[in-house]
DNA sequence: CGGATTGCCGCAAGCCTTTGCATACTACGC
DNA sequence: GCGTAGTATGCAAAGGCTTGCGGCAATCCG
């Protein structure tokens, strides 16, 4: 039912060789036989099989992308710059989704290896042996983890980190919570790691670490009143969805943000400026990053050969808005002052 | 490289054909031949080809789903229902992102009716006739759009409208506001319709339509202003991130939600009870939806002769929250009062 | 105990495309 | 005008899998 090449063939005149070759070589074919192999082509709505062409080339022209939830506005993002890179790059787009569960990552990882010419990962969650594996047979890069030699685009958590701690420390803050994410996140260790050695810098800031919660606006929730508890005059958690949690509960409890307690997040998701007060969060551009993969991977599955070991750095930014401000001096302060 | 049938066929001691049957068809092969192969097979690490054998099959067990905008909350929770239910039914799933497109819809619809065993069309924007005519290839459900006798999940708008009109009007609000979507968008066309013969059942009630905006944050922010100015003491927006928008300028320009003006909104993404206030808003099981796609979708595939004109409707559901509320008595009331 | 039936399994064709190689043809140079 | 170089095209194999059909052996019945 569906036009093959064999009518094309068949109808232009030709043999198959010729029409596949038309299509795909153009030099390797007389100009006025591929005019016509071209037009008929057109004129039948030939469409190549896709299965077919890829038992012989090895390459299916579809990528995978991996990433732990989709509804996850940081993710949903990514993936909305890997598909119209893909596109661009002649490539469709499988999307799996692991529900931020290790092990189905790395079943969707080996199922997908096998139909797919790439793979994104984007923040995998599994153990590093597992993702190695992996990347031994198929072309992979990595989104915000870093992992063996294998090209990552990610972000200087370390950077970042300090960007928000600086800025709440010029407000006065001295006592600052940390609300984190996924103990199996590579950049929720990279970042409480970044935040104790800044600390270490600023002698006078002292840290207090809440532990870790599930990244969404639910963990916030849980985690708030651990933070009025923590007697800190500021909270940094792990990602905005946290942050939503924490200033949804903090003013059911009565606590006003920025004026008792500054909260300030990460990734800086769309929605990051609507929520009241709007989220001061430091984050990068995540279309931008998801695009900045598919092209290392396209580099990647053309060249098999091409040095892997490319890390692309992008940069954090910091977005001031109205969830945090200047301390409040507590009666301490004004006794001594 | 890879490890193939033949590979197996020889460690087992078999042909390929039984490797085949053994995986696929259970009954067709002797209990411990089928045990031994199934052995092998997994401690090879075996996985079929899915392009070989879609080559013969014909089938791919890719299913392909296409949404507006990826970042869009409400299409990010279809794409999570589609992709989970896909999976459990042993299809992976393509996606791709029309931007809004219709053109690019067409296109990618096109493009992918030849890679995948069916296609989940979500809001589609273009032409009915060109989503017919591509659906004469394939086998197709639509989500939020019905179009011919095309297998549908729909969500009754018209009870839904209704749900919000008999909240507000309860509240007192009489002259209300409608911020529109997309024209191009089926649901955008039944929302406003449905919202005439709500209007029409009750005299005392005044529409008032400000026209189609994009169905984005910004849209929301355009249409704050006309809100204003429209006298009216309620407002229904299309979709929530219409709605955000509305209550972002609307606080910025110090109007009191719900104090001056109401807000209600369509969807119920998410987000929704994390704004300030929170939106009331009436909205659909959207993983469900996506799930009930795939399940019709499935069922298509299995057997396409099945009778397509299956409608599975969704009920919308009213949340109310924070953003709606009484109206406020205007000076003209009290004089009379 | 022979013939028929049943149940497993192997053979081989076919799915559609790409591509190395062979062929036929063109054109050029001597 | 013939040989050679070169180019455009066709032939055929390959790629991994599924499946109809036939073969073989075991079982059962008479």
């Amino acid at each position: 039912m569906a036009v093959t090449a064999r009518d094309v063939a068949r109808v232009a005149g030709v043999s198959v060789s010729t029409v596949s070759r038309a299509l795909a070589k153009p030099d390797e074919v007389a100009p006025e036989t591929r005019a016509k192999v071209l037009a008929t082509a057109q004129g039948m709505g030939y469409r190549p099989n896709q299965a077919a062409r890829g038992l012989v080339t090895g390459r299916t022209g579809i990528i995978g992308l991996i990433v732990p939830d989709l509804e996850n506005p940081f993710f949903a993002s990514v993936t909305k710059g890997v598909q119209s890179r893909a596109r661009a790059a002649g490539f469709a787009v499988i999307v799996a989704d692991s529900d931020e569960d290790p092990s189905q990552e790395a079943e969707l990882a080996r199922d997908m290896s096998k139909q797919v010419d790439g793979l994104v990962l984007c923040a995998p969650r599994g153990p590093e042996g597992v993702i190695v594996e992996v990347a031994l047979d198929i072309p992979m890069v990595l989104i915000n983890r870093r992992c063996g030699d294998l090209p990552t685009v990610a972000i200087d958590n370390v950077e970042g980190i300090r960007l928000a701690m600086v800025h709440l420390r010029a407000l006065g803050h001295r006592r600052i919570a940390w609300v984190g994410g996924p103990v199996t996140s590579w950049s929720n260790t990279e970042r409480l790691s970044a935040l104790e050695s800044v600390a270490a810098e600023h002698p006078d800031i002292e840290l207090v670490n809440l532990g870790s919660f599930p990244p969404y606006v639910s963990g916030g929730i849980a985690a708030a009143d651990l933070v009025i508890a923590s007697g800190a005059t500021a909270v940094l958690a792990y990602n905005d969805l946290l942050a939503f949690g924490l200033l949804d509960l903090l003013r059911q409890r009565g606590v006003a943000v920025p004026g008792d307690i500054s909260v300030v997040g990460v990734d800086n998701i769309p929605m990051s400026s609507l929520t009241s007060p709007s989220l001061t969060s430091v984050g990068i551009p995540l279309v931008t990053c998801g695009r900045a993969s598919v092209d290392m991977l396209v580099q990647l599955v053309r060249d098999p050969s091409a040095v892997p070991a490319h890390h692309h750095d992008l940069s954090f930014r910091l977005v001031v808005r109205d969830s945090s401000g200047p301390v409040r001096r507590v009666l301490a302060d004004l006794a001594t002052a």
